[in-house]
RNA sequence: GCAGACGUAGCUCAGCUGGAUAGAGCAUCCGCCUUCUAAGCGGACGGUCGCUGGUUCGAAUCCAGCCGUCUGUGCCA
């Protein structure tokens, strides 16, 4: 059984005794009542909660005395599923019976299928993609392009597991006047390019131009101007000098996307690149403007939206360069031919909200059949505590900065393994460890939200972190390590034992698992992954403390501790997963 | 100017579609390692939920106005 499916039935047992005493209830829908049933604050009042406020004017009764009595009621009906329920100040608190719960829900953790409910339901059938990472070439990989990267791939674990055949796509910026000027200050300027660190050198180029064109005259400003969008026109013919320097120098910051992903273990289905899609554009541009969506104003090309207070819709520059827009609305299209998916989701920062109202009010007016199933996951920045980061200014927080200052860190947690463990062993456990940090960091607070970036809270591994939950999962290992050393193993068959009052709230907090997850998604938020498996990690401490598992006599009450051990473990590392986090056995 | 997002403890943040004395972490202070990993557990301290009104039996949550911060608003992405 699953959570929802135990709110449920709850929910009718309610509704019945709900009907039977206030005949004329008639508003009171099943669906309305299960709406009513919530999760108190506190897990100790109980494990539902049904405010009875609202059923005072059918009742006519105060809502302490309609909490009596449906207690009452609930008191002399057999429900298995309920154990005790207790009236206070007008809420009635309900106890979920464990020992009825645990059996059913701990074989189904073992043999893996309550994780796999969403593979076997309807959503198999549904095809998604989530576009998220779309770093530019010539420039940084900065802090904020590492939330995109955690939050798009904790979205597309999420899909995953809620069954959907799904599509991770990144989309390369690798065209464009940010990479012009790039390439317009490497070929002014008098170093050679590095042997390594060459895609921040790069990025500092880019920092450069725009210094040299700040402090250009206007004479100088419009030659500048001039050789910038010859260089674009170059590189779109693909062929020349400067094409070949373009595809040479985009190579390296393709190196470091790659190496950051790899060590982030993210994985990308389908790489969209910048430069495939000009050709497209272009014609795009042709085809809307014959059908008259399009039309040429002061020398560029585009449409004004201000009827839908969205401005003007530039798609062609009077250079005839297309612009990102313009790429947006001919790969959109693109997605959905050869993907031939059903949801179509960006994963892009809020600085973009007005691209997005623009790009699907114009797939509207085009009437793209496939406009209204895209989607603008919109996230806020990573901002540095004295205000925004930026790689035009120059002044951001490189990720690769990021991964250092954390390992760094980690190397004095990790000092008491030397000699024990084997330097891989080392290095492999400050990766996971640091990757847990830097996604936890990343993703547990509200993607709406704007982050501000110090780096000494990235560096604390205890309290509400990364560390912290994997922490929960190393010492599990270790009992369950233990345990097999001494010739006991976990068994669901005497789940009774777990009696006392932790143990039934790590039980019920396991159990809303898939509950938390559907959630998740439907807000679009693993923030609310992150919450969850924070207090769930905090029960499990509270048990760690309180019981101790080995030293308890009666072997049948061992194997019953081990077996939620076990499988607190794998609800754990599945939760984990779909934040993108691997937890070390040890640590 | 207009549009949008945000404003909760000293700091970083939870708080679901309105419900119980507004919750964590960090910092500060006090306890707890001869006992399965102390990256832990328990406790103390700390809040007119930006302000003002409205809706409601009930508002941090919904609505309106104001203040503040940030972002965006035709030749960047």
């Amino acid at each position: 059984m699953q959570e929802d499916a135990l709110k449920n039935e709850i929910a009718t047992s309610l509704h019945g005794i709900i009907k039977s005493l206030a005949p004329d209830s008639s508003d009171f829908t099943l669906e309305f009542v299960r709406d009513l049933i919530e999760f108190p604050q506190d897990s100790s009042k109980g494990d539902y909660a049904f405010p009875c406020f609202r059923l005072a004017k059918v009742f006519r009764k105060k809502p302490l005395e309609i909490a009596d009595s449906i207690k009452a009621e609930l008191d002399n009906s057999d429900n298995k599923m309920v154990s005790e329920v207790v009236s206070v100040a007008g809420f009635l608190n309900l106890f979920v019976n464990k020992k009825n719960l645990a059996s059913e829900f701990f074989n189904s953790v073992e043999d893996e299928s309550y994780f796999t409910v969403g593979k076997r339901g309807p959503n198999a059938q549904k095809r998604v993609m989530v576009e998220y990472s779309q770093p530019n070439t010539h420039k940084e990989f900065h802090v904020g392009h590492g939330r995109n990267v955690c939050l798009g791939d904790s979205i597309c674990r999420l899909y995953r597991y809620v069954g959907f055949n799904t599509i991770g796509a990144n989309y390369i910026g690798d065209e464009g006047t940010h990479i012009a000027k790039c390439l317009f200050a490497v070929r002014r300027s008098s170093e050679d390019i590095p042997a390594t660190g060459r895609a921040e050198w790069l990025g500092q180029r880019y920092v450069e131009a725009n210094r040299i064109l700040e402090e250009a005259s206007e004479e100088e400003k419009t030659e500048y101007h001039k050789e910038i969008s010859q260089i674009l026109s170059d590189i779109e013919s693909k062929e020349g000098e400067t094409y070949n320097l373009w595809k040479e120098t985009r190579s390296y910051c393709m190196d470091d996307f790659m190496d950051i992903y790899n060590w982030l273990d993210v994985h990308f289905d389908h790489f969209f690149y910048e430069s495939e899609v000009s050709e497209a554009a272009q014609e795009a541009v042709a085809h809307y403007m014959k059908e008259g969506l399009l039309y040429e104003d002061q020398g560029a090309i585009g449409r004004d939206m201000s009827d839908a207070k969205l401005g003007f819709l530039m798609v062609r520059k009077s250079d005839g360069n297309t612009l990102y827009i313009t790429k947006d609305i001919a790969l959109a299209k693109q997605k959905f031919e050869q993907f031939k998916i059903d949801h179509n989701i960006y994963v892009v920062g809020n600085e973009q909200d007005f691209h997005f109202k623009q790009l699907f009010h114009f797939l509207n007016l085009a009437k793209f059949e496939n406009a209204d199933k895209c989607d603008h996951l919109s996230y806020g920045m990573v901002k540095r505590p004295d205000g925004k980061m930026s790689s035009r200014l120059g002044n951001s927080f490189t990720f690769f900065d990021l991964i250092s200052i954390v390992q760094e860190k980690l190397d004095g947690y990790l000092e008491k393994y030397q000699g024990e463990w084997s330097e891989e062993q080392i290095t492999d456990t400050k990766r996971l460890l640091a990757v847990g940090a830097i996604k936890y960091g990343m993703l547990s607070t509200d993607p709406k939200r704007d982050i501000v970036f110090e780096p000494e809270n990235w560096t604390r591994f205890d309290g509400n972190s990364g560390p912290y939950l994997m922490y929960s999962y190393t010492r599990c290992q270790s009992i369950l390590e233990k345990a097999k050393s001494m010739g006991i193993s976990p068994s669901n068959d005497n789940l009774e034992f777990l009696e006392t009052e932790v143990e039934g709230q790590l039980i019920f907090s396991m159990f809303k698992f898939n509950s938390i997850v559907s959630n998740s998604l439907e807000q679009m938020k693993p923030s609310n992954v992150c919450t969850y498996l924070y207090e769930l990690c905090k029960t499990f401490s509270q048990f760690y403390v309180q019981v101790n598992v080995l030293k308890e006599e009666n072997k049948d009450k061992v194997a019953a501790r081990l077996a939620l051990i076990e499988t607190f473990a794998k609800v754990l590392k599945e939760g984990l997963n779909l934040i993108g986090i691997t937890p070390p056995k040890k640590m």
